[in-house]
DNA sequence: CGATCTTTTGAGTGGGGTCAAGAGAAGTGG
DNA sequence: CCACTTCTCTTGACCCCACTCAAAAGATCG
């Protein structure tokens, strides 16, 4: 039997068990499709479900009201975009779809469900929520102190890793869908500034970027460059200490 | 009875009993003092203890190997710093007082207790972490997008109005510990710049602000400057729609 | 009442922004 | 399948916001 990409992140935290696997594949049973650039939800929207992410990338963003725009984080499959939301009256963000997606929307009864029956999970789903925000502190430090240079790389050095968990690297390559655009907005750059710094980092040897393929030869040689160091991801099973029994 | 503004920050999301603010106020009861400019905790330490802030300012930081540190969250009085971080290993940041500071640590025990016997709380509470959150994406724009002057009036707004949650703001004013390097650190600006942009705020008449004590004579007038929109505050009682009885 | 931290000012610089336009790539419709 | 539009990427020239370095003036605190 073969499970989401969901399981699969789950499982570099804790041991799931077959049962654990079988019951958050189901959760995944309402499925349906966006199209690249359009939005899942917007600022101002109330929020009713959680969606997770099958396949497909998406982004968070938020604006200003004269347009600027911030991509406050990416969306890779197996994420899941906000536990609980459902206490808040309304967004503060959107989410929209960088490529073609396959989401799942989940409702909050099928979640309560899920977390009452099955411990573990409910642990897991902590981590996931533990990191995302790790994540949004690590972009917060990327924002504030790096360089254009080191910023990017270290953006890419992130989602390769994360696509690493939920085995979407071949080898040393990728699917990298985000235009030179969208990493701007990610990074607070502008887009010709974006250009000129990919060239440096493909100059330096340390990428191989081009028709919507990353390729990175050297992994350790371009988080030197980002000044990235992976502890913020807490991969390595964190759950092993609370493996209590089995 | 006078309540901890822990109490006074949830009751301004759900309508909480004496029995609920009663066990809130007991949670806190294991307190100590930290020195300013001490840290609380380091990056790379294993999390024992939810921090309560009872009393005083802190943050959430992070470092680059070559010094460049970035505040990435500011704690006032009422905040608590990551529920449930006992699932992770280790810290990814560190938090460090900006004043005399007074904490109260929550062990896991009576964390988990009180939620169980309050499921209003427990909901107040996932408020509190998406709120959290939302800062987090918040900061990542002001960062990411905002100039260095609506970036600083951003901060100043944002600190304000969280202040006022817990009823320390008297009339338009407020005590405000931070230096202007600790602004620096939180902008992702150098002081020297933060310094000259703060005058022009002063100029513009927007902010009076010497002594640790900051004056925002017009809110709406800085908010505007800001681009603040405060709804990623998630103020104005959003758990109304969870009172099912009362 | 020194020692140290914090704020302020000045002068010069550079990383990244802006504006503009052309070259590719990729969808779209007839 | 090709012409057309529309993104996306690239390059060049110029500029400015914020940084750097340096030093002095206030605060604050043993």
């Amino acid at each position: 039997m073969t499970f989401g990409p969901l399981v699969l992140k789950l499982a570099a935290f804790a041991r799931l068990s077959q049962d654990d696997r079988a019951a958050l594949d189901r959760l995944a049973r309402n499925q349906r499709d966006i199209a690249p650039r359009r939005d899942l939800i917007r600022e101002g929207d109330q929020p009713r479900f959680v969606h997770l992410i099958v396949d497909g990338w998406a982004c968070r963003y938020k604006t200003l009201p004269d347009g600027r725009r911030q991509i406050v984080a990416i969306f890779l499959p197996g994420d899941l975009c906000d536990l609980n939301v459902y206490v808040l009256r309304e967004m503060d963000h959107s989410v929209g779809a960088i490529t073609r997606l396959r989401v799942a929307d989940i409702c909050r009864e099928d979640m309560a469900g899920l977390t009452e029956a099955h411990p573990r999970i409910t642990q897991a789903l902590w981590w996931h929520e533990l990191v995302t925000a790790a994540i949004q502190r690590e972009w917060t430090l990327n924002l504030g102190q790096r360089s254009a240079y080191e910023r990017i790389a270290h953006l890419l050095c992130e989602l390769f890793m994360r696509l690493q968990l939920v085995d979407l690297v071949r080898a040393d390559s990728c699917d990298f869908p985000m235009t030179q655009n969208d990493i701007a907005d990610a990074t607070g750059l502008t887009p010709v500034h974006v250009n000129r710094t990919l060239q440096e980092l493909r100059r330096a040897g340390l990428i191989v970027l081009q028709g919507r393929t990353l390729t990175i030869p050297d992994l350790k040689a371009l988080q030197a460059a980002a000044l990235f160091s992976a502890n913020y991801l807490h991969l390595g099973r964190d759950g092993r200490h609370l493996d209590a029994n089995d």
